[in-house]
DNA sequence: AGTAAACTTGACTGAATTAGTTGGTTATTG
DNA sequence: CAATAACCAACTAATTCAGTCAAGTTTACT
């Protein structure tokens, strides 16, 4: 998984759509103007974003695109997973014996932390984005808004808990 | 904060150099051989991870590169943040009142969801790296490598839990 | 002191990705 | 039929990625 800009705008498109396609579909151009995205850029996102069925879209006048799931049931992961592309930085291009004796120590390692930031950003629904965006505009206070999401984490199922946690 | 390949090569090498470095400086030329990436982008991105105090450099014969800091207390955001350029894809570039009304939404919507991302990748040591590679090494069972140490996480100060985890 | 090993720096390159543009076509509504 | 808006494909500029090349500097060793 990649983490760039191209995801930030998908997202952002996206929190635009689950706030404003309450009734009826919204057009891209609408969404080009509020987020200053351009609207062929916005196709283009929007092109993956249907057909990794994240959202449904109706045609001719009146048309525009609508969330095909509830805003709980988005993820931000979702969302980077369709319209980012995926990295493969291995000098094996996933052959096993890549190096010879311990095959290339990037082979799983990267795999395990791209699942897991995965999995953190799984647990951030465009719902809860939502509601944060609300709730600060109320409180106008800033700094670490979406921090208790990370609880969904905690579904690991794992037990080991050989590792400690490194102090910052 | 941005996840590319950039970063991966640059905690491959870093990773490299906390095995191999245990007695003397280790040569990029060294890395570049065990770890497929050409010497020259080494060089640069050794560069920054020096301004960045993340390893000491050795000049001369018989000279090279070392962490600066011992593996436990060198994360896996340090060298991403030293390395990679950070994104920023507001239109509005740090002004505050960009949208007039609601001031554009990724504002500081983005700024934590990267630092969440961030605090996951604190929590996540070259040492414990290691560890899990050894691990590996014996038992050659794949699957959920650094899973537990995601309880990093858990140092989240707050405690307005509203947030509930979405199913996945 | 001289020299060679090794790091350091900068300028430059091709490929890929990002972001945006242009110019259409299809489907739907009125 | 005309307007709207999704769809589609090719093309472009700018940026980043990854690597190359060709100097320099520092240091150790003889």
């Amino acid at each position: 998984m990649r983490l760039t800009t191209k995801g930030r705008f998908a997202v952002t498109a996206m929190l635009d759509l689950a706030i404003n396609a309450k009734e009826g579909p919204v057009t891209l151009s609408n969404i080009a103007e509020r987020q200053k995205i351009s609207l062929s850029y916005l196709e283009q996102l929007f092109s993956k974003l249907r057909r990794a069925e994240l959202v449904d879209s109706v045609r001719g006048p009146g048309g525009g695109y609508q969330l095909a799931n509830s805003a709980d049931a988005t993820t931000v992961a979702q969302i980077i997973v369709a319209v980012e592309e995926q990295m493969d930085s291995r000098q094996c291009e996933g052959k096993e014996n890549c190096m010879g004796e311990k095959r290339c120590m990037t082979h799983d390692l990267w795999q395990s932390l791209n699942d897991n930031v995965l999995e953190f950003l799984s647990g951030v629904t465009l719902a809860q984005l939502i509601e944060q965006q609300k709730a600060k505009a109320q409180e106008s206070q800033p700094h670490r808004i979406i921090g208790p999401a990370s609880a969904g984490l905690l579904r690991t199922k794992s037990n080991s808990n050989k590792l400690t946690p490194a102090p910052i």
